[in-house]
Formats: structure tokens, C-alpha cells, sequence
DNA sequence: CTTGAATCAAACGTTACGTGCTGTTTTATA
DNA sequence: TATAAAACAGCACGTAACGTTTGATTCAAG
């Protein structure tokens, strides 16, 4: 026999949770002292951990009442729907971990906060019919899209990504053929090499997608005046010869 | 200008939502009429796609009200906290879906569920070092660590390994020599191939770890009869000659 | 000027408890 | 066994972000 202070010793959970769980007919004592002071066996402590499990998965103390009251009979349904529930949520949690990413790194590239872009993403996901997915899909295979959704810069990758496009906002004036400017684009094709490897086909076709959807939010940071100027320094590289390059069909 | 209406109407949130924005002063109307009815301008619909779009991205009613008051100096800092805390609930849901589906497969393979299991679950998540961690390098590099926990079933994987571990608990009775017991010992190796590979030493490796540790939670629903009733028809197997598998050391 | 629609203010309900508060019961010590 | 200290019961208010309801007031159209 535990009192409500000892229960609450033995397993963690606070006396005003006892107390509250006792209030609403969750978990009640098996008995009481002459004074009122509640009492619980050993079956009240199974219990009580099984109720604790539950709301560790996440299931409502409402949904734990139910199921703990039905006979056994739909576990399986319970625990199916729950598991359910939880994949939703850890979809929407991956949006916003986007999200929140893109936005982030465009905050270190403008030095400040870019409401139109933010407003953008909204719209994105709020959009019921995958906008991404229909723009990709104009552009490249089911595996490609694969690949290009797929990668996950770390931070350290992404710095230099940051770092790159902040410097080529700076020097936009610079012209195609300039030093800077080649620099710059050999940069660039560097990180796309480490990012993708060499597949030319694909890179091109990635290219064409940004090239043509650059003005809107989905390749954020990489907008139209970036991508002009890295494909103009590309052109020059080309008519140099030697470079593999090959953009714009 | 907007009555509190039309900007319900115009931006989608309900009107009690844009009164309780008032009463808390984090969106107030540019003016009022004279008979107290409030009045929004363009200022306040921006203000109130911002304060949408942060909602969305999971900041809370009060953070938006700090944030939005502040001068523009911490948008980096804001964004930064919101991308960790979200990568903490990602963690969190992820070990939410992996206690789940273990707990539902294992409902389908026991027909009831099994408390002991539940309450393990719950001790590994509660540790605070990764117990899970500790094991698997008793038997495992790096690289072989990396490749047990990455792997994920799908529906269709599960549901064989499901009905395999079934067909093994209804035959634990049967002779390691008998027929039955060499067919399920194929199916096993079969699944245990498609899974992982062929890899030789990797398998002995992840052979040893779940036959030392099958009595606990971990490799749920692997438990020790199971994991003894396939150890030794693979010995007699391995007898008769001509099979590969090499397992225990 | 009269409707009917829109709006306002106020209050209570939601979840899963935390944080007091007062008054009573139990336990430990003298 | 008396008394102090600890534990306990029970009540009530607070949290976040609104939903829901009610009744009174104001607005816009005819």
C-alpha cells in the first residue's frame, strides 16, 4: 500500500498529477484511511505505468481512459492510428525544418529578413497540390528529382554556399570575363561537383530548372541575377575552350 | 480599410482569432468607428502575414510579439533557437515512430500486447545514455553500427518478417533437423540477405549482439527461443554441409 | 426608418497539469 | 502521550490559443 507521496516517490510523476488523474477517473486509489487519505496497491502501480507508457507514444489521457478500458479488443487500431498520427506530424516537422533552413541562410546572405521569400514559402506548402513537384517535374526524370530533393547540405557545406552567393552579390557589376567573375563561377562549379558529382546530363537539366524558375522562391538564394551572372562567366569560359560546361541548350 | 470581417475573410483566419490578437495587442486596428467597431488598414494586413507566417514556422503568439517589436537586430538569433527546437522535436517524434512500429508489429506477431516490452521501451528512451549505443559496440564497428540502425523496413518487409517470426512460434516444438524448421531457417536467411547483404563478417557480427541480448528489448520481437530455434537449425545446416552461414563463433 | 447582417464585449470550455492556499490527518519525536 | 512537523485533501486560479455561445449594439441597404 503506497500514499499518494510514496507513489509519487516510486515513479516520478508529481502528487498533483496523482491527484489530477484521480480527479478525472483515470488512476484511483483502491482504498482510503478513515481520514481520506488515498491509498494504492500494486495494481493502481501497474497501472499507473501503463498509462505513463501511452503518454509517452503520445496518446491524449482522454484516448488512454478508452483504450485501457476496452477489453483488449483493438490495440492494434489504437496503436495503427497513433502511428499515423505521428508520421503527419513528423512530415509537417520536416517542412518546417526547411523552412526554417532556407530561411535562415537567406537572413546570413541579405543581412537581413526577407518577408517576400518567407510569404513565398507560406504559400509553398499551403498550396494542396505540389507546387515543387510539378515544376520538377518539367524538367527532370522521377530519379533525378530524387537526387536533387534528396540532398541535405550540413552546415559546413552550406557556409560555403552562403559565402559564395554573398560574394557574387557583391560583385554583379564585375563583367563575365573578369578575373573575379571567373573565380567565382570556378567556385561555383566546384560546389556543384562536390554536391552532384559529374553526371552532365543532370547537371544540365538542374540548371535549366533553376534557370527558368530562379525569380521564384523555390531555389532561394539562387535568384535570377545570381544565376545570370555565373551563367554569363560560364559562356566565356566556354568560348575559352577546354571547360566540360555546357549550359544553356 | 478593412472591417474585422472582410480581413477575416481576406487573409482566412476566423474573427474570434483577430480579437484575441487585439486583446493580447498583437495586431490592433489602425482606428475604430465611432461606435467602437474596428477598422484595419494595409499596415495591419502585412503585420498580420507576418505574424501568420512565424505561426506557421512555430514560434509562439509571444515570441512573434517580441520579435516583430524589436528593431530587426536578432532575426539570425530568433530563427536559429526555432531551427534547433524543431530539430529536438523532430528527434523526439522520430523515437516516438520507431517505439510505435516496434509495439505494433509486435501486437500483430503476439496478438495481445505485451506490457513488458512497452515499459522497456520506455527505459531505453528514459536512460539518458543511449543503452542501445553501449550494446551495439560490444559487437560492432562504426560502419556495421551505422548499417543496423539505418536500415527501415517498409510495410511489405515487415509483414514477411512478421509472418516468418509467427510460423517460427507456432514450430518452436518442431526438431532442428525436421523439414519445417530447415524451411524456416531458409526463409530467414533469405530475409536476413535482402536486408543486409551478404556480407559475411557483418552478419556473424549483428548474429552475436541479437543471441547475447535477445532477452531484452532491443531486437524485440527476436527473442531468445526464436533466435535458439533458427541458431540451431542453422547448425545442423551447417552439417550437412555446403551452407555458408557460420554462425557463432 | 426599418430590417437584417455585422460587430462588440464578456464569459466559459479546452489539455494536462503547476502553483499556491487553508484546513485536516498522520507520523515522529520528546 | 503531547506536541511539532510532515504529509495530505480540496479548492481555486493560471497556462496557450483560441472555439463557442449569448445578448446587446452598430452598420449598411432598402
Amino acid at each position: 500500500m503506497y500514499t499518494i507521496g510514496k507513489l509519487s516517490k516510486k515513479t516520478g510523476v508529481t502528487v498533483r498529477t496523482l491527484d489530477y488523474y484521480d480527479e478525472i477517473g483515470l488512476l484511483q486509489p483502491q482504498s482510503t484511511t478513515e481520514g481520506g487519505h488515498r491509498l494504492y496497491g500494486e495494481v493502481e502501480v501497474f497501472r499507473l505505468e501503463q498509462i505513463l507508457s501511452l503518454k509517452f507514444l503520445g496518446f491524449s489521457l482522454d484516448k488512454i481512459q478508452c483504450i485501457l478500458q476496452e477489453p483488449s479488443n483493438s490495440w492494434e487500431d489504437a496503436f495503427g492510428e497513433q502511428l499515423i498520427m505521428v508520421q503527419e506530424q513528423k512530415k509537417h516537422i520536416e517542412e518546417l525544418e526547411q523552412s526554417l533552413r532556407t530561411i535562415l541562410y537567406t537572413i546570413q546572405i541579405e543581412k537581413e529578413i526577407n518577408w517576400e521569400l518567407v510569404f513565398g514559402i507560406m504559400q509553398l506548402f499551403q498550396k494542396k497540390n505540389n507546387k515543387i513537384d510539378t515544376i520538377l517535374n518539367q524538367y527532370m526524370s522521377e530519379e533525378e528529382k530524387e537526387k536533387i530533393l534528396s540532398v541535405n547540405m550540413d552546415e559546413d557545406k552550406m557556409e560555403i554556399w552562403v559565402e559564395l552567393i554573398n560574394e557574387i552579390k557583391e560583385n554583379l557589376h564585375a563583367a563575365p570575363e573578369s578575373e573575379i567573375a571567373q573565380k567565382l563561377a570556378d567556385r561555383w562549379i566546384e560546389g556543384v561537383v562536390d554536391m552532384f558529382g559529374e553526371d552532365k546530363e543532370f547537371l544540365d537539366h538542374a540548371w535549366n530548372a533553376i534557370n527558368e524558375e530562379s525569380d521564384g522562391v523555390m531555389f532561394y538564394p539562387m535568384t535570377k541575377d545570381v544565376v545570370n551572372f555565373i551563367n554569363e562567366a560560364m559562356l566565356i569560359k566556354e568560348k575559352r575552350g577546354g571547360i566540360k560546361s555546357e549550359t544553356r541548350s
